[in-house]
DNA sequence: TCATACAGTGACCGATCGTGCTTTTTTAGA
DNA sequence: TCTAAAAAAGCACGATCGGTCACTGTATGA
């Protein structure tokens, strides 16, 4: 048997808890909540889950998933280097603002409400979120030949990174709809300090 | 009567709430463990608070308090401009490092876990968080005679904040000591590049 | 078509949630 | 020291928490 509808059915669980952690935070989401939303009984998730530590586990995952899927988009049809890394700012950018309209980036959630919560969650998020620091990583390398150092990359890599985050507190918390302008004027000074 | 001891136990309640809301997140806090915690029962917290939104109430100006002395410490005692910036970065680093060795800071829990949550937390928050802000913004103005544009400012305190924010996750989530080096080199040429 | 593996329900578990209400213990001013 | 007020405990409440179990309908592969 190929369980077509139970997959169809996990699919929803998976995508309404990430919707709920991302508002309410991991901690914060609660069974018969997600159940309700995807016109299920409580009893229902468990046969798609063994627990709820299993579901939001699921949910990470997937949501990384579609955080990769977005972002890197169409980067790989783009010449490495500042091509690329322009794009994946700037998709990394509308993930924030469009496509988590409600609730905000999942990861960034997680990463503020994990990083003291020993526990597979923790541990599925910190490699994650290292894989792809790596790979900004290495798409700085690229923008000049001979490349710059390991250091200056992840010097980089932390910057992309950490204007990313400004922009999200900028632009969710504080409503300033100039968060994209100081985000995208930073990510731009940066790359042409460190191509040269 | 000057109620002594209701003060200082009050004072052991808020405390503790911040403390339980860095780690775990607003949402996640319980009275339960809270007045276990302070050696308590639950209901004697009704004393203090009206009910548990009072208490987080409570607990988020005064972690904002906390984190002003903290952070502006000896900055009065500095010149305008630069030096006051520079010490105001350094403790701010400390702040995350130190201070908060477990939870982290609970202001940015706070900013990412409400910035989709309406209510007298969230609005306290953006409040207290745009004050501090404009501080920066006028401090980065300082920095040049005749003073350099307020967009300009701004998008520098951006970046200060974004540096913090990378930071915070660099060291905490991530575990990697280099955080700081990262912050304060960008911070550094953030303010090399803004003074000129 | 038919048997069966799977999807889903409903009742229920002990624990804990936030919050009242009443009573007891502490504390501090006179 | 005595007393009034403050501080805290005790208890109970309805709701909800994550989770189990026995059961039923249904979709699917043979």
């Amino acid at each position: 048997m190929s369980m077509r509808k139970g997959e169809a059915t996990r699919a929803r669980i998976v995508a309404e808890t990430g919707r709920q952690a991302a508002i309410r935070g991991f901690g914060a989401v609660s069974l018969g909540d997600v159940a309700e939303a995807v016109g299920l009984s409580k009893s229902g998730l468990f046969k798609h889950f063994e627990s709820k530590e299993a579901m939001e586990l699921a949910a990470l995952d997937q949501g990384f998933d579609r955080f990769l899927a977005f972002n890197w988009a169409n980067a790989d049809e783009l010449p490495p280097g500042r091509p690329r890394l322009e794009a994946v700012f700037d998709n990394w950018l509308d993930w924030t603002e469009v496509e988590n309209a409600a609730g905000g980036c999942l990861i960034n959630q997680a990463a503020v409400e994990l990083d003291d919560q020993p526990g597979p969650l923790r541990d599925l998020l910190r490699m994650r979120i290292q894989r792809w620091r790596a790979r900004l990583k290495a798409e700085f390398l690229a923008l000049r030949d001979p490349p710059i150092s390991e250091t200056e990359a992840e010097q980089a890599a932390f910057q992309m990174k950490s204007f990313i985050l400004g922009h999200s507190e900028q632009r969710r918390l504080l409503d300033d709809e100039r968060a994209r302008a100081y985000a995208r004027a930073a990510f731009k000074a940066l790359l042409d300090r460190t191509q040269a």
